[in-house]
DNA sequence: GGCATGAGTTCAATGACCGAACCGACGACG
DNA sequence: CGTCGTCGGTTCGGTCATTGAACTCATGCC
């Protein structure tokens, strides 16, 4: 049986799930739009995606209402991309998948760091903040590069304003 | 760039992750594999897969670690695939997705509830017993049907088991 | 005017998915 | 013994997705 974009016959939440973010490069961009980046250039860059690929992701992103395209310029028209409230609410599976990630595949450590921002308190695997007792939302965490990180990789300007601690959907603005 | 089976060029955790559950439909194996299914011919009925691509996505999760082949008959000889514990801590990010599919997207309510085996709550998004305040490994998770199931959908053998609670990992066996 | 930049679009080659058919090794049955 | 059914695949050619490379358009800047 096709698949098919839309999982045709399959009966299940996780097919719904996986229809708007199973696809290839999928994940990473939202990946990357919770860590503030927004400009189709810098999104390109940092993932090195090729640009059709991308093009095609955000628009279906934003069909999808994870998304929002903004103008923030008029001349030449320049829109970007930001995270609507229901693409924020991914933050604890990409979280808990990026950690199993770590822990079973990566080696060399833990690359990204995410803390509580207002208490400093480094979170668990499903944004639980043992201090203060209770799940973090991402618009109060704080990513921080781990030992893991390697001082010889990315050049693009979102991997470099990564090398600093920096707030989840802060926009990451690189011109 | 050629994202390339094992995602060259990203420097993370979650494309790592990707690298090994990112294809088409190996994420609903493994969700399959954690409500307990085991046989090629039942992931094949169950999810309508064609039978090539289950077996190649079978002997990868086989290779990565995340499930395991097991001989269950001599003559002829037959084998079943079983979630390694490293397959199995996919089980909040299988959850967790699920979860946001179903809340953002799905409709007609919950096609799956999923309850803590021994205190019967309702576990939320991350697996967390809000009787017992602690996370509840997949071996303690009783998956029952829940209001939008469709009582008129899929006849395989692994639907119709799943209309009854039934406790994760538990074999279906339906010959 | 020429060049650089940003946000794409186009295109042909390659790889992944798919439906359909097929295969081999049994066990069951008449 | 021969035939059929079942299981766990394998094969194959057509369709679709991804990719690298080139290109386009609309600006602004020098």
């Amino acid at each position: 049986m096709a698949l098919g974009k839309n999982y045709d016959g399959q009966d299940c939440s996780l097919a719904s799930a996986l229809e708007v973010i199973g696809e290839r490069w999928t994940l990473l961009v939202i990946r990357d739009a919770m860590y503030g980046v927004r400009r189709f250039a810098d999104f390109q860059a940092h993932l090195d995606i090729p640009k059709a690929v991308l093009s095609q992701r955000l628009s279906a992103l934003v069909a999808a209402g994870l998304l929002e395209r903004r103008r923030y310029q008029d001349a030449p028209p320049r829109d970007e991309y930001v995270l609507t409230p229901v693409g924020r609410e991914l933050w604890i599976p990409v979280l808990s998948l990026g950690q199993w990630g770590e822990r079973h595949l990566a080696g060399n450590g833990p690359r990204r760091l995410f803390h509580h921002a207002t208490c400093d308190t480094r979170l668990d695997a499903v944004s639980f903040c043992a201090t203060c007792r209770r799940s973090v939302p991402i618009e109060e965490v704080e990513v921080r590069p781990g030992p893991g990180l390697c001082d010889d990789m990315r050049r693009d300007q979102v991997s470099l304003a990564l090398r600093k601690p920096h707030r989840l959907l802060a926009p990451i603005l690189t011109r």
